[in-house]
DNA sequence: AGGTACATGTAACATGTTACATGATTCC
DNA sequence: GGAATCATGTAACATGTTACATGTACCT
């Protein structure tokens, strides 16, 4: 239930229509919480209907005319309670992992470039980040005093930092594993 | 696309029944790709049905008995196709960062307990995890000879390193956020 | 009149979650 | 024969993805 709490708290920062909405999941908001415009219009649909928005009065309810939404009283402490509310953490869930596992039984045999491509993707993103943070968030800049917004760029760095780490030791590590252990076909013991 | 593949490289580890699948999602694969009993099943019988499985000949279909499973050699060609194939890294998607962000809109009131909360639960299944790598890891042990193993221990390491380091300096750096920045219950600028 | 950008939506499907239903086996 | 456990499955729904449909505004 994270996507109708990132609507609202983009709509609660500025009243917006879909398509606005659509944009602002592209930049900021859309770094760690992405979002398709169908989605986000099924959300709104969904969120207008339980009362926690509403559609601004002046727009018409055409199709393809601008409709913009803002929160409701009752969105808001909807808000406030999910931000404070108690959520398990998100275990480790990544595809890369689990085709590590299938190297291990159908062998290696191609990963490896995979392994380094993803290497200079991540490094690529944190070098990034890093240009984001000299620039918005320098010592004694004006920008300095945002703890919240700096806390979330900081868990984008620590993230691309931990994959750049893994990725680079894995690298090191690999090609010394055989590339293919088992051969028969379809009967491993 | 992961389930399937993840079912395949278990199936190859060795042929197995809906129930015994599950079982080892919740132990080694799990920590990784976590997957229900109803995932399994619905996933065994597309894999059947697509003939990347079969079930083994002398199990009788018959509701309430069990049915074990083993990979074809499609599977297995499917498998490896997978395992070197192009994938895009996937990037951070994680609700507390959604939360810190609303934070900023609604106040941080409460977010500060579960930020300390998650920090505890991090630093235990960091603890496990690295209680594993001094069982099964040591240097000079037996199981030293299992690189594609250890290194995706070595990811869920750093994961969970990644996260008790953030949420430390986080926690530290919140308090002096205010608590609720706005007050107005519907119109911010 | 046609093209492009803006804007809202539908439909179909894949994946993941939650609750429940049903049958077989074993132990008492 | 009743309870517990093993085992397979259905149903309904939430979320996310992909492809496509429709209408408006503006520019040429």
């Amino acid at each position: 239930m994270s996507l109708p709490h990132a609507i609202l708290t983009a709509l609660l920062e500025k009243p917006s229509s879909g398509l606005e909405l659509t944009r602002r999941f592209d930049k900021s908001i859309g770094f760690f919480w992405s979002a398709t415009h169908q989605q986000i219009y099924r959300e709104l649909g969904r969120l207008e209907t339980t009362g926690l928005i509403r559609a601004l009065p002046q727009a018409a309810p055409v199709r393809g005319q601008k409709k913009e939404y803002e929160v409701l009283p009752a969105g808001r402490t909807e808000l406030e309670r999910w931000t404070a509310a108690a959520e398990e953490p998100r275990p480790i869930r990544d595809p890369l992992l689990l085709r590590l596992r299938a190297a291990a039984v159908v062998g290696t045999a191609g990963l490896d470039a995979e392994l380094r491509r993803h290497l200079a993707l991540h490094r690529a993103q944190l070098a990034q980040y890093e240009e984001i943070e000299r620039r918005d968030f320098a010592p004694g800049e004006e920008g300095e005093g945002e703890p919240l917004q700096y806390a979330v760029l900081r868990a984008g760095i620590g993230w691309e930092s931990f994959w750049v780490r893994w990725l680079a030791e894995t690298v090191e590590t690999l090609p010394a594993a055989p590339a293919t252990p088992s051969e028969g076909p379809t009967d491993p013991a």
